[in-house]
DNA sequence: TGACTACCTAGCCAAATGGCTAGGTGAAGG
DNA sequence: CCTTCACCTAGCCATTTGGCTAGGTAGTCA
């Protein structure tokens, strides 16, 4: 019933896309990535039922939206950052979909507001970001026709913690390393610093520089707040 | 668009209703309470398509799906039990409804599963717990009909989750206080226990009997660990 | 009445933490 | 070549914490 992703030969059809705006008689196309068939369903459903657009594929991981980007050079890509366990993958793709299909419009649809997500999504040149919980029916046809028009989409508080996370970090929202990420996920296990530095083959004071610097980063000053901010973040 | 959850009298149908099982020939009627639109219309289109079910009303707070349920004494109650800032207070409302309706099933469909919420709201006498990510489109029906059988119906991963959570606190998964909720809220924004002492007006001291209180409950050893499941259960 | 719950307080001590300075390495990239 | 980055280590010291014992009050419920 879900619309395949990949099962034909990969006619290149990029160049009308990436030229620009399509004819104004064709529909716009849209591809949803999201690993929830009930939202896959219900964005097709409000989608076509309420503007002249059409949903033409259907992506529930990475690879497989990165897919549906290349077979259908869609207009908007419709994303849920958050297809699998590693969130910055989504960041990534975001990434490489600008990169390499400047047309193709990414609107993300998220589950819930994470200032570093929606920074670092700006950053890679999403140009639109709505919370699932607080978009309306209607909104949604809106903001993607804005998007597809170049506009910049930010849902009920986004936008404030744009000029946030902004404005608080000079335009480097500091992101944490492979090693600090390990270091708090075992915190938030409940372990010392000693039992951590065991687990990871390094000293106490190595523990101990990470989670200093991690502080910095979340901008938090006991590693309590640091596990609660990675875990809003998404990071856990 | 969508249906309208309280405008009429209530005429009062339950007694057909709490009887027992409706006539073959009748739809089985459900009501989903889910505050986001896309799930709504999702479930909607899924249920309808798929199955011989009739959505009868949908609702987006605890107080408009208890009118719901009130008003169309459906057979079963499709909820997303966050449905505001307040978790818990979907717990009561399942409470209520298991209460009042028993003929009246309802069926979880969690954002993420929570061992806490999970192993609470099947002893309020839910059902069906099934997680949005996981489920596939087929199931949901089958899941919905199962459900309104009197079957217990356990997504994947929920089950063991449960024998977990019963057999390791011998029955009686323990529940945070109010007071011990607001001082592992404090402790996730970073405060020191004197600083949370100061702002709850209580004495360092007791913070720190809360907070042992705490971690006895979440199986927790440091305040860190503490902070983090009480955030992956949905607490913060 | 007694049992139970939630709540509150005090003090003790070993251990862990935070905040700091002052260094080191190897690899990647302009 | 020099810089930057991620990573690593050491030591110092005040503060915080975890874990404990041993009490108290007020309210609810049977």
């Amino acid at each position: 019933m879900d619309t395949d992703v990949r099962n034909e030969v990969k006619v290149d059809q990029r160049p009308d896309v990436s030229l620009g705006r399509r004819s104004p008689l064709a529909k716009t196309r849209i591809v949803v990535a999201d690993r929830n068939v009930i939202t896959r369903v219900g964005l097709r459903s409000i989608i076509e039922r309420n503007t002249g657009m059409a949903v033409v594929a259907e992506a529930t991981s990475y690879e497989a939206a990165l897919d549906a980007v290349d077979e259908h050079g869609p207009d908007v890509l419709i994303i849920d950052l958050d297809l699998g366990d590693d969130t910055t993958r989504g960041l990534k793709l975001c990434e490489e979909v600008t990169d390499r299909y400047p047309a193709t419009k990414i609107l993300v649809l998220a589950q819930k507001l994470s200032e570093m997500i929606v920074v670092e999504a700006l950053r890679r040149g999403v140009t639109g970001y709505l919370c699932k919980d607080d978009v309306k029916a209607d909104e949604l046809g809106k903001g993607v026709r804005a998007v597809q028009d170049g506009e910049t989409v930010l849902g009920k508080g986004v936008g404030s913690m744009v000029a946030r996370g902004l404005g608080s970090t000079r335009g480097a929202a500091e992101h944490l390393t492979d090693r600090e990420l390990e270091v708090i996920r075992a915190v938030a296990a409940g372990l010392s610093n000693k039992q951590i530095a065991q687990q990871a083959f390094i000293s106490e004071s190595t523990v101990k520089f990470h989670l200093q610097n991690a502080s910095r980063k979340l901008n938090a000053h006991r590693r309590a707040e640091i596990v609660h901010r990675a875990s809003a973040a998404g990071l856990l």
